[in-house]
RNA sequence: GCUGCUGUAGCUCAGUCGGUAGAGCGCGUCCUUGGUAAGGACGAGGUCCUGGGUUCAAAUCCCAGCAGCAGCUCCA
């Protein structure tokens, strides 16, 4: 006998093989119709599966109202929607097909590829399964004969995922619903017949096993719900949402644009824009002088040579604009260099390696026809040969080496004295330089320098986004310099900021992600013990402050671990806005040091971070943040003056002179258009006030005010106009704002 | 970078079978002078993304490139 322990706090003994099915009918009838699956001790399971044969077990029956039954639904669609695939496109290869929070997804190798226009078919043959209503029927087999299985299915993906990752299981489970059969863990609904509504999305490639080395799949998404009514709520609140695009309201509301002539991912700001930058600027700088923050200002560019010590330079080689020699041949050479250091690569940095030269024209012909690595750094070795020859670069240690590392050093060794420039892709190694320019005594500890400062990454084409991505942006960042003693209390006063920040802008709905290092990768740099040192004194921090978080592996930077401040966007896509570092690597490169207590040197720990991560990115979540209805202290146009008719343009423009006397941004409407016309342009331009003068106003010398959400507010003296969006304005209310 | 889709007026978009280009909004001029989300009339505005190809003829069909969008990978 097994006891089941139901939410209502009741124990209810069932016989041993007993299912959920049964204990449900047991309770009601109705109940037994509406279910969909069962939750055991957490853990959501068929209706038909067995229960555990003894012990108490807390039990659960989920119908169409708990949310978890919504993703079974949706995972069971996705199997419904291979399914059809595989009737509609024979010789079809799946992967996985997982649910999500939009609903769900199938990654298909299919022999012909799958187009939007073939969307009505897959639907159609979906639904012909939806109507037939079949049972989803589990089975299991031992884990060798499950592979046998989904070899006769000629389904070598999954045939793989077991050698991958399922070996270690002593069985597999498939799920079979009609002449379909997939290997899955489950749990499904019990038939097909209980989706009430289903639509495929969209598709878009997706690597095998999310590995770019792997072969590219086609990712069909589709989503899927209990009634028709929730699938056209779902499709409207998608709709909705697009509203709030800053790409879109950027364009309306004339805040930034992106010229294809400047170039892809360079913002250029439009007056509006760049208004509301000013003030988010003014307002972080303000409270970072009471932080005990410095001022400072660094260049654009710097020497290469400052980008090879910090790292940044050949650890980020293939994101950065290409670096700036004054000898032509250098930046050629620095390419070759560049590969013959790499050595032996796998084919992904191969493939931008050539893409990298690609673009330089300096492909060796031969180069791409070639596949042996070994043969590809002969041919590199060769052509550095011709270089030094035609562009006469006299190189005696290149001759002399005999192996491709040491042509390597040759060849780094002459770039490092040849003189060159690089956009700058991180502030960090200018403010060491400062940070270095004088003797520091631990008296002097925490040094805080900070800068809008503004840094240059070559993004992948497919990366840029609006605002959000971009290869020109401005963050507002710090570095600060500091005895390990100090690492604690000043990544909390950070991780103050941040919040600081955001409760002032009402940015509530984030979550903080401490990115740790992935121990299995070598792309970091630094001693291990540093880096447990720095990630246990992170988590110490967001632990003593109370805060949610996670921690993921792998999302370190590569000199040290982070906490971030993710957001998403109107669409559901998360960014990372704030973010504060720890670093106990660069403080090395740079030899960095202060004069301690003992009057001897010691290393300080730096600490990055950018409350709002770039002006940019930031900037495009706060329109969408606020739907473009900036609150009064941020709006470009705080107010607006319409007069009623012509005649009023006298007052109204006395009025606008007194209000921007007060240092109000403040225009007027004075057209001869009729005043609902004005406050319905004024209304879509998000004004916050619109002020209202004709007759009555002219003669009391006063304004009829309109709040842009609350509407007709009625008359009032000038004066006390002022003094209320003052107040507004210097207490940053948010009142109003979407 | 990869897969797919898209590219027509300032914006949003239509454009049939391949036959010299359309709407709404916006903009300009004039009329209108009004009270809390659209007053009226007239008008200007086009490298149909770029470059090739097919054709008597291309916005339309084909190829390449560029840009944007969605997703994947990447992200100091």
């Amino acid at each position: 006998m097994v006891q089941l322990k139901l939410p209502d706090g009741s124990v209810k003994e069932a016989p041993a093989g007993a299912t959920p099915r049964q204990i449900a009918e047991g309770i009601g009838k109705r109940l037994a119709q509406a279910a969909i699956a069962a939750k055991v001790d957490g853990e959501i399971v068929d209706l038909n599966r067995e229960l555990p044969a003894d012990g108490e077990h807390s039990f659960q029956i989920l119908t169409e109202k708990d949310p978890d039954a919504l993703d079974v639904l949706r995972h069971s669609c996705a199997h419904i929607m291979a399914r059809a695939v595989m009737r509609l496109y024979p010789g079809s290869q799946l992967a996985f097909g997982p649910a999500g929070d939009f609903g769900f997804y199938y990654d298909i190798e299919s022999p012909t590829p799958i187009r939007e226009d073939d969307f009505p078919k897959i639907e159609a043959e979906m639904k012909k399964i939806v109507d037939k209503a079949e049972p989803f029927e589990r089975f299991e087999r031992p884990t060798s004969e499950g592979r046998a299985l989904c070899a006769d299915l000629k389904q070598p993906l999954k045939v793989e995922h077991i050698d991958d990752d399922l070996k270690k299981y002593p069985t597999l489970s498939f799920y079979r619903q009609g002449e379909f059969i997939d290997l899955c863990r489950g749990p499904h609904i019990p038939d097909a017949g209980r989706i009430g509504a289903f639509k495929v999305l969209s598709i878009a490639g997706a690597y095998w096993k999310n590995d770019a080395t792997r072969p590219q799949l086609q990712r069909l998404y589709g989503t899927a719900f209990f009634t028709q009514k929730d699938l056209e709520a779902y499709l409207h609140r998608i709709e909705e949402a697009k509203k709030r695009d800053h790409r879109v309201l950027g364009k309306h509301l004339k805040l930034f644009t992106i010229s294809q002539m400047v170039g892809s991912g360079l913002i250029l700001w439009m007056p509006r824009g760049a208004t509301v930058r000013g003030i988010l600027e003014t307002f972080i700088k303000d409270e970072l002088v009471k932080r005990g923050y410095s001022p400072v200002y660094t260049p654009h560019i710097g020497r290469l040579e400052l980008y090879r010590t910090s790292g940044h330079f050949p650890y980020y080689r293939d994101a950065q604009f290409p670096p700036m020699y004054h000898r032509p041949a250098a930046g050629t050479l620095d390419l070759c260099q560049y590969r013959l250091a790499m050595g032996e690569i796998d084919d992904k940095r191969e493939h931008e390696y050539i893409e990298y030269m690609r673009q330089a024209h300096m492909l060796p012909p031969q180069y791409t026809r070639e596949t042996s690595q070994s043969a590809k750094l002969e041919m590199i070795h060769e052509f550095v040969l011709v270089l030094l020859r035609d562009l006469q670069v006299d190189l005696p240690e290149y001759h002399k080496a005999t192996n491709h590392m040491e042509r390597a050093d040759a060849l780094l060794k002459w770039l490092m004295e040849q003189e060159g420039f690089l956009l700058k892709p991180m502030n960090c190694p200018h403010h060491i330089h400062i940070y270095k320019a004088e003797p520091r005594s631990y008296r002097d500890l925490p040094v805080r320098l900070a800068e809008f400062g503004t840094v240059y990454r070559y993004e992948q084409t497919g990366e840029l986004n609006g605002m959000t991505r971009v290869r020109g942006f401005t963050q507002d960042d710090a570095h600060l310099f500091m005895t390990s003693d100090q690492v604690e209390s000043e990544m909390k006063a950070n991780i103050e900021l941040v919040l600081f920040i955001f409760n002032t802008l009402g940015l509530n709905d984030y979550r903080v992600r401490l990115g740790f290092r992935d121990p299995g990768s070598g792309k970091y740099v630094g001693a291990a013990e540093d880096w447990d040192t720095a990630e246990k004194s992170l988590e110490a921090v967001v632990k003593g402050l109370g805060m949610n978080y996670t921690v993921e592996p792998g999302e370190a930077a590569f000199y040290g671990p982070k906490i971030d401040f993710v957001v998403k966007d109107c669409i559901g896509r998360e960014w990372q806005l704030g973010t504060v570092q720890l670093d106990y690597n660069l403080p090395k490169r740079f030899d960095l040091e202060y004069i301690g207590a003992d009057n001897a040197a010691h290393r300080p720990v730096m600490i990055h971070r950018a409350p709002f991560g770039s002006m940019e990115r930031f900037m495009g979540i706060l329109i969408e943040h606020f739907a473009g209805a900036f609150p009064t202290w941020l709006a470009p146009e705080q107010v607006r003056i319409l007069t009623v008719s012509d005649k009023f343009k006298e007052y109204g423009e006395k009025v606008e002179t007194q209000l921007k006397a007060r240092g109000l941004r403040v225009t007027g409407d004075y057209r001869s258009d009729k005043i609902g016309a004005k406050i319905r342009e004024a209304q879509l331009d998000k004004v916050p006030y619109m002020l209202v003068v004709g007759d009555k106003e002219q003669s009391a010398g006063t304004v009829a005010v309109r709040s842009r959400t609350e509407g007709d507010r009625g008359a009032k003296p000038i004066a006390e106009f002022v003094e209320m969006i003052e107040r507004e304005v210097s207490e940053r209310k948010l009142a109003g704002a979407i």
